[in-house]
RNA sequence: GGAGAAAUGGCAGAGUGGUCGAUUGCGGCAGUCUUGAAAACUGUUGUACCGCGAGGUACCUGGGGUUCGAAUCCCUAUUUCUCCGCCA
C-alpha cells in the first residue's frame, strides 16, 4: 500500500510511475484519494476540537462536583448531550471516509522503479543475464512427465486419488531428491547469513492482509473456514508477518530470514501445457528468503539476493537467464523485481523458478513494521524477498537435462545430500 | 472439549469511576564525576493522526455498552495461565 502522504506530496511522480505499471485507473482514484483525505482532515479537526470540549467540560463537572457544586454540575451537563451527538456524528463520518481512502489505496499498486523496463506483456521483459549452455540432448529424449513414470519418481495419478490435480506423489529417489534440494537450500542461505524460520503453514487474516494476499487475491488461497485460516502460498506471508508492528532497531538491519514450507496455490483457471507435470502446482516445496532493510540499502540488497540466487543455479548446473521484469508483467506489490528461469531442455522452454523483488515501503506500510533511525525518528523500513528456490521446475529441469541413456544424472553439489548420482 | 483465573508502556509491576498517557523499579538514551570504564548521581525515554505553531485528539489485548467522565463498571471476542479430559 503506498503511503497516503507520500501520494498527497508526490501526485505527479505517482501517477508517472504508475503508469509504467499501465495502471489504468490511477488519475481517478488518485483523485479521489485525495478528496477524500482532505475530508478526512477536516472531520479530524472539527471532531477533535469537540472532543477537547467534552473533555473540559468533564473535568469541570469533576471539580464542581468535588466542591459539592451539584446544581451548577447538572447545568454543564446539559451541553454535553449535545456535544455527544455531534461527537458520534463526526465519528461516524470519519470512520466512514477512512475506510473508503483505505478501499481505494488496496486497489493502487506500487510504484515501480524508474529503470523498470516499459511494456505490457512477458515479450517485453528485459534479459539481464544469461549463463550456461542448452545441452544437447540424446536422441529419444523425453519431457519430465515421462521420466517420472518411467523411473517411477512421481505418480500423479495417485495424487489425483488421494488429494487431486496438482497434489503429486514423490516416491524413492525423486522424494530424496526433494528432501536434498531442500537442505541444500538451506544451507546456502543459512551460510549467507540468513536466519533458518520455520513459520506455521497457515495465517490468519490479519496475516494475509499484511502482506496484501487479502483482500482481492482471496480467491488464490485454500481457506479453512471453519476455522478462518489460510494455507500459504508461500512462506513469504507467515514470515514476513513476523515483523508486522514491529520497531526494529537500526541495528538490527538488514533483518535476513529463509524458511523452507510447502506452498499451496489454488491455481483458478490454469490449463493446457502450462499444468502439465511439474510446471505448475497445488502444492509444492520452496525455499524463501525475506529482508528487511534500512531504506537506503534496498537495491544494494535486491543485487545481492539476485546474485545469490544466480549462484545456486550455477551450482546445480543449470542453464538459466535473468529478466526484468516489465511493468506490465510486475506483480501488484513489487518496486522491482527479478525473474530466474531456467531452461528446460526437453519441453524447450524457459521455466520461471525464482523471483526476487523489492517492495520498498508498500509492504512495509501496511504491515508497519518500521525501525528507528539514527535520529530516534521512526521510519518504515523496506522488504525484499525472493525464491531461493522453489522446487518443482527445478526438479523438472533437473531431470530432463540431465537424462542419459544410462540414466538421470545428479549434479556434483546435490550427490552428497541424495546418497546418489544416478537415476535409473 | 469442561471448570476457574488473568491480560496495563521494551520488561517487571502499581493503579478498582474524575486532577491518569498512567506511580515505581529495571532496561534504553544523554549528562556529571573519571585517564577510560564501572559504580553513584542528574535528566530523559511509547505510537499514530490533526495543526504553520502553541497545542489538540486517540490508544491500558480487540470490539461493543453504561456514564457528564472509564485502565477502573457491564457485555463480547481473542489470547495466556491452572486443573480435568483427549492426544503426536
Amino acid at each position: 500500500m503506498l503511503q497516503l502522504n507520500y501520494i498527497r506530496e508526490n501526485k505527479e511522480e505517482v501517477l508517472k510511475r504508475l503508469a509504467i505499471k499501465n495502471f489504468k485507473d490511477a488519475e481517478t482514484i488518485i483523485n479521489s484519494v485525495l478528496i477524500k483525505d482532505a475530508q478526512r482532515r477536516s472531520l479530524q479537526q472539527e471532531g477533535d476540537a469537540i472532543k477537547a470540549e467534552s473533555n473540559q467540560i468533564a473535568k469541570q463537572i469533576g471539580e464542581l462536583m468535588k466542591g459539592g457544586k451539584k446544581e451548577e454540575a447538572e447545568k454543564v451537563k446539559l451541553r454535553t448531550a449535545e456535544l455527544k451527538q455531534k461527537e458520534k456524528e463526526l465519528d461516524e463520518q470519519l470512520k466512514t471516509v477512512e475506510d473508503e481512502i483505505q478501499q481505494l489505496l488496496v486497489l493502487v499498486p506500487n510504484t515501480p522503479n524508474l529503470t523498470v523496463p516499459l511494456g505490457k506483456t512477458p515479450e517485453d521483459n528485459a534479459v539481464v543475464f544469461e549463463h550456461g549452455e542448452k545441452p544437447k540432448l540424446a536422441p529419444g529424449f523425453v519431457p519430465h512427465w515421462d521420466l517420472t513414470t518411467k523411473y517411477n519418481l512421481i505418480d500423479f495419478e495417485l495424487g489425483v486419488k488421494i488429494a487431486g490435480a496438482g497434489f503429486p506423489v514423490y516416491k524413492g529417489k525423486c522424494a530424496r531428491l526433494q528432501r536434498a534440494l531442500i537442505n541444500f537450500f538451506l544451507d546456502r542461505a543459512t551460510a549467507k547469513g540468513y536466519l533458518e524460520i520455520q513459520p506455521p503453514i497457515v495465517v490468519n487474516e490479519d496475516s494475509g492482509y499484511g502482506t496484501g494476499q487479502l483482500p482481492d487475491k482471496e480467491g488464490q488461497m485454500y481457506h479453512c473456514t471453519i476455522d478462518n485460516l489460510y494455507l500459504i502460498p508461500t512462506a513469504e506471508v507467515p514470515v514476513t508477518n513476523i515483523y508486522r508492528d514491529v520497531i526494529l532497531k537500526e541495528a538490527d538491519l538488514p533483518v535476513k530470514n529463509t524458511a523452507y514450507t510447502p506452498c499451496f496455490r489454488r491455481e483458478a483457471g490454469s490449463y493446457g501445457k502450462d499444468v502439465r507435470g511439474l510446471n505448475r502446482l497445488h502444492q509444492f516445496d520452496k525455499v524463501e528468503i525475506v529482508q528487511i532493510t534500512h531504506p537506503d540499502k534496498s537495491y544494494e540488497t535486491l543485487e545481492e539476493m539476485r546474485e545469490y540466487v544466480a549462484g545456486l543455479l550455477k551450482e546445480l548446473e543449470l542453464p538459466f537467464r535473468t529478466l526484468k521484469l516489465c511493468g506490465g508483467d510486475m506483480s501488484f506489490a513489487s518496486a522491482l523485481t527479478y525473474d530466474m528461469e531456467v531452461w528446460s531442455a526437453a519441453q524447450e522452454r524457459w521455466l520461471e523458478v525464482s523471483s526476487v523483488s523489492n517492495f520498498e515501503t508498500f509492504q512495509t506500510n501496511r504491515l508497519k513494521c518500521r525501525f528507528k533511525d539514527a535520529n530516534g525518528k521512526t521510519q518504515l523500513a523496506h522488504s525484499l524477498n525472493g525464491s531461493a528456490l522453489a522446487l518443482p521446475r527445478i526438479v523438472a529441469a533437473l531431470l530432463e537435462n540431465n537424462q542419459t541413456p544410462e540414466g538421470i544424472k545428479i549434479p556434483k553439489v546435490l550427490v552428497p545430500y541424495c546418497g546418489f548420482d544416478l537415476i535409473n
